[in-house]
DNA sequence: CTTTTTCGTATCGGCCCGATACTAATGGCT
DNA sequence: AGCCATTAGTATCGGGCCGATACGAAAAAG
C-alpha cells in the first residue's frame, strides 16, 4: 500500500520534473541534479555525489554535467586540495532556470493543506523506511546535519561535523550531505 | 521535507528497478510497465492507460512495449469489441521475472519493522497529496475500486463498477484502474 | 456516408546510460 | 624517495529511451 503510494507519487514527481524541464528541453535527471546542487552542501558538490544521489555510474553523469556545462546552467571548477576532484555550483542562469520553473511547485501546493502533524507522522514513517532502504543498498545515505552523528551543536548559530572537524553555519547545517550517518531515534 | 523524502525515496526505488532488471538487460521503465501490468484491472491494460500510467507519450510506450513483446514478456492481443485497442497481459515469463526479480523486495524490508498505526497514518497523508496532486496534473487518477465513487458493494464477494456497469470480483476490485475517481473522505 | 476523433504504430533524431578504457592526482608501503 | 594501488573524473561506443511528427485503421459524430 504505501510501496505502491510512493510509486505513484514518484511517477508523478519525475512527470512535473519533465514538464519543468521542457522549455530547456532538459530531461528529467537533468533537472534532478540541478536541484540536488541548489541543495547539497560544501562535502557534496561533486560529480561522485551525484552519482551516489542519482544511482547512476560516474560515466553518466559525467556526461549529464557537460551537458549542463555546455548550456551555462553549472559550473565546474577545481578542487585546491584534491586537484581530482570537481567542484559544482549552479551558475546565475541554473538559479534562474529553478527559479522560473518551480519544479516543486505542484507538489507544495499538494502537501499545503496537510495538517503539520499528519505531515510529522508522514515524515517519521518515511523516515524509518528510508533509514532501512540505504542501509540495504549499502549506498551513501544523504541526510541533513540534524539528524546526523557527526554533528556536534556549537551554539545557536553555529554548529561543527565531527568528521570534517569544520565549523558550519545555520544555513549550511540544512543543507544536504552525503557524509550522512544517522542518529538514533526513538520510536515516535 | 516531504518532498525531500518522498524525492530520495523514489530515486532509492528506481535503483532498485535498475538492479531488478539488470539480469534481463531491461530499464526502470520496462520493470515498472511489467509491474504496472501485474496490477491492472480489466479496464486499464491498454497502451494508453500505461501510457498516463507513466506519464509519457503513447509512441514512446508504443516502443517499450514493442521491447517487452520481442522478449516474449507480455502479450498483445486484439480487443474484441473496439478493435483499435490493444489489450496487454503478462506473459508467463514476464510473471516469472518479477516473481524472480522481486523488485520490490528491499522495500517491502524497509516497511516491515514499521507499525500499522504509522503506515495507516502514513499513508492517509500521502493520499491527500496524491489526489491534489493528480487533480492539477489532469492527467489519470490510478486507484483501486476501495475509494472510488463508480464502486457499489453488491456483496461479500462481488461488486459492481457503476461507470461501466459490470460487476467485479473480489480480486478484480483490488487491481488498479484508471477510471478511478476518488471517493470524498473525512480527515482522520 | 463523409468528417472528425481516437488508439495505436513507424520513423527519425537527440540524448540517456552502462561498459570499458583511459588520464591524472593521491595515498600507502617499503 | 619511489613504486603500486586506489580514487576522481573523462572519452568513446553502442543499445535503447523518449518526444515529435506523420501515418493507418477503427469508431463516433453529423
Amino acid at each position: 500500500m504505501l510501496l505502491e503510494l510512493v510509486e505513484r507519487l514518484g511517477n508523478l514527481m519525475r512527470t512535473e520534473l519533465r514538464k519543468a524541464g521542457t522549455d530547456e528541453t532538459l530531461q528529467p535527471v537533468h533537472v534532478q541534479a540541478l536541484i540536488y546542487l541548489s541543495k547539497a552542501n560544501r562535502y557534496s558538490n561533486t560529480p561522485q555525489a551525484l552519482a551516489a544521489y542519482l544511482g547512476l555510474t560516474k560515466g553518466t553523469v559525467s556526461q549529464t554535467l557537460l551537458l549542463l556545462d555546455r548550456r551555462g546552467l553549472i559550473e565546474r571548477y577545481q578542487d585546491d586540495i584534491d586537484r581530482r576532484v570537481v567542484r559544482l555550483r549552479l551558475s546565475n542562469s541554473g538559479e534562474q532556470f529553478l527559479y522560473e520553473s518551480q519544479p516543486t511547485l505542484a507538489w507544495q501546493n499538494a502537501t499545503r493543506n496537510i495538517s503539520p502533524n499528519r505531515i510529522r507522522n508522514a515524515v517519521s514513517a518515511l523516515r524509518e523506511a528510508l533509514m532501512t532502504l540505504q542501509d540495504d543498498n549499502e549506498g551513501s545515505p544523504f541526510g541533513v546535519c540534524h539528524n546526523c552523528t557527526h554533528c556536534q551543536r556549537l551554539s545557536q548559530r553555529a554548529s561543527r561535523c565531527g568528521l570534517m572537524g569544520e565549523r558550519l553555519s545555520g544555513p549550511e547545517t540544512r543543507r544536504i550531505c552525503w557524509l550522512f550517518e544517522a542518529r538514533k531515534e526513538e520510536a515516535v
